[in-house]
RNA sequence: GCAGCGUUCGUCUAGUGGUCAGGACACCGGCUUUUCACGCCGACGACACGGGUUCGACUCCCGUACGCUGUACCA
């Protein structure tokens, strides 16, 4: 026992990574990282019917983009059912568990009678007690000898301690008349056997905590502590689900948020540290802790989410931001960038990822740099471009190609030009915006000028002054 | 039905037995401005309801309403 944290995230691969799934990864993520724990992953597939291989990949793609990397193998659950039937062998050895030989119909008729009569539905096997020698030769669940009495406490570090009457837990089947194990016991082995020291999850996994506790007393082993999270609901308060649109995170990548922007809103949806609303991995790993973490059930709110995601792209640096939009372009199946548009963009960067909150947004500002030329103007942009604004175009460029291409001598020839034509360079803007870009939203024509350099710049103005009436 | 959990501005939340109940996002208005975005200023806006405990409750207790979760040989 080295008494280091040991946290994990335990997805089915029923489906994609789904958005409250990747919250939960990220608080075990950011409770282990913070506390050089560590941070595993197992894919909990004991269900045949529905687990299939191409989920266990989406999840993974999942966490990668949301760079949380986990610590050793990925374990599979269904691998290691031996190991569970051999705990719960063991518990039946020892009188923990009993065999029941009652059918499902029984088991119906039970619950239906007791319905009736108004009395609990919690089935209770006739073979808790029964005497081996009666036994009959027909197929049987293991089922773990549950306190009939008392209280279960859950001690959870963010529900407080929640009290259980013991009558409103039966006797759970540990082993399907198959021999497989079930979920409940598999869980609780592999996390005893994975040495898991906090368990953080949803908390529809509450009151399984009860049941699951049964387990760790009955075979004598240290309880994890206990974190059950709210679970993340629609803007409308309703359960999450698809109509309230994108659920796999993978989505959201393609809609372009970037990754560090997802993982602060993620972070921020039912934890908080004080007001601190904008932060990075650093701080979020510095600062998470279940303490902060609130009782109530968040709504996924689209607006926050986009603002953060609008300071993260402000604040990361040109190269990683250029890495991370490749990436974006790859898995919307949008084209790749050319080499050329590569080392523009690289250069352009600066002044379009402080308009922009998602990589859409980042890429129409860019389309100065990416459109073909000939510039074609939208139709903004070619109202624009009439008569007279061609005509002082045209003017405009012999001051320019004489002037130094800095920012400062830019906005000086222009200012000047604009006195002498009795105008306001706020006359001269919208031409120019639309000879350099072909659109009326852009970033600063400064801006575009320097990036574009002087030579793509004088050419696209005698393109725009020169292109034909109508 | 039974059990568990929850309820502070539209949303995310801070917060204390005595606060002007704070911040952020959104929305609205204004400023700045070459468009967009940013930034700045301002407005709007909440303690679910009813009892109790208390000198005093948003805060503690009980109940109601509403919501969520569980109640499987699913996970």
């Amino acid at each position: 026992m080295t008494g280091q944290i040991v946290t994990r995230f335990a997805p089915s691969p029923t489906g994609f990574l789904h958005i409250g799934g990747a919250r939960t990864a990220l608080f075990n993520w950011l409770y282990a990282r913070g506390r050089g724990g560590k941070f595993l992953l197992r894919i909990e597939d004991t269900d045949r019917e529905r687990s299939t291989p191409e989920a266990t990949d989406a999840i993974l793609r999942g966490m990668a983009w949301l760079g949380l990397d986990h610590d050793g193998e990925v374990i599979s659950q269904f691998a290691r059912a031996d190991r569970h039937a051999e705990v719960a062998n063991q518990m039946l050895a020892e009188g923990k568990a009993y065999k029941c030989f009652s059918t499902q119909d029984e088991i119906a008729a039970f619950r239906e009678a007791a319905r009736a009569e108004g009395r609990s539905t919690l089935f209770q096997s006739p073979w808790r007690d029964a005497d081996p020698a009666s036994y009959p030769d027909a197929p049987f669940v293991v089922r773990l000898k549950t306190e009939t009495e008392g209280t279960t406490v859950i001690r959870d570090e963010v529900q407080g301690e929640v009290k259980i009457r013991n009558d409103q837990l039966d006797d759970m089947i540990l082993l399907r008349s198959d021999g497989t194990p079930v979920y409940m016991l598999a869980v609780v082995v592999d996390d005893h056997d994975m040495g898991v020291t906090h368990v953080i999850r949803g908390d529809d996994h509450l009151n399984n905590a009860a049941r699951q506790m049964g387990i760790y007393t009955a075979m004598g082993w240290d309880l994890p502590v206990y974190a059950h999270i709210p679970l993340i609901h629609g803007p409308d308060g309703k359960k999450l689900s698809k109509r309230h649109g994108a659920l796999g995170v993978e989505e959201y990548q393609a809609m372009g948020y970037p990754a560090a922007g997802m993982r602060n809103y993620l972070a921020r949806l039912g934890w908080s540290h004080g007001d601190d609303e904008f932060f990075t991995d650093a701080q979020a790993k510095e600062w998470f802790d279940t303490s902060g973490i609130g009782k109530s059930p968040a709504r996924f709110d689209f607006k926050k989410l986009e603002n953060l995601c609008g300071q993260h792209i402000a604040q990361t640096d040109d190269a990683a931001l250029l890495h991370e939009l490749k990436e974006f372009l790859k898995v919307s199946d949008r084209p790749d960038l050319s080499n050329h548009h590569e080392t523009v963009m690289l250069r352009a960067l600066y002044c379009l990822k402080e308009r922009a909150k998602t990589f859409p947004e980042l890429l129409e500002k860019a389309h100065f740099i990416l459109a073909d030329t000939p510039i074609q103007p939208d139709e903004k942009a070619a109202k624009a471009l009439d008569t007279v604004s061609r005509g002082i175009l045209s003017s405009l460029t012999p001051q320019l190609q004489n002037a130094r291409w800095t920012r400062d001598e830019l906005e000086e020839v222009t200012s000047r030009f604009a006195e002498a034509e009795g105008t306001k360079f706020g006359k001269l803007a919208g031409p120019l915006r639309a000879a350099l870009a072909g659109r009326a939203v852009t970033p600063s024509v400064f801006d575009m000028m320097l990036v574009l350099g002087q030579d793509e710049t004088l050419a696209r103005l005698a393109q725009a002054s020169a292109s034909a009436e109508g």
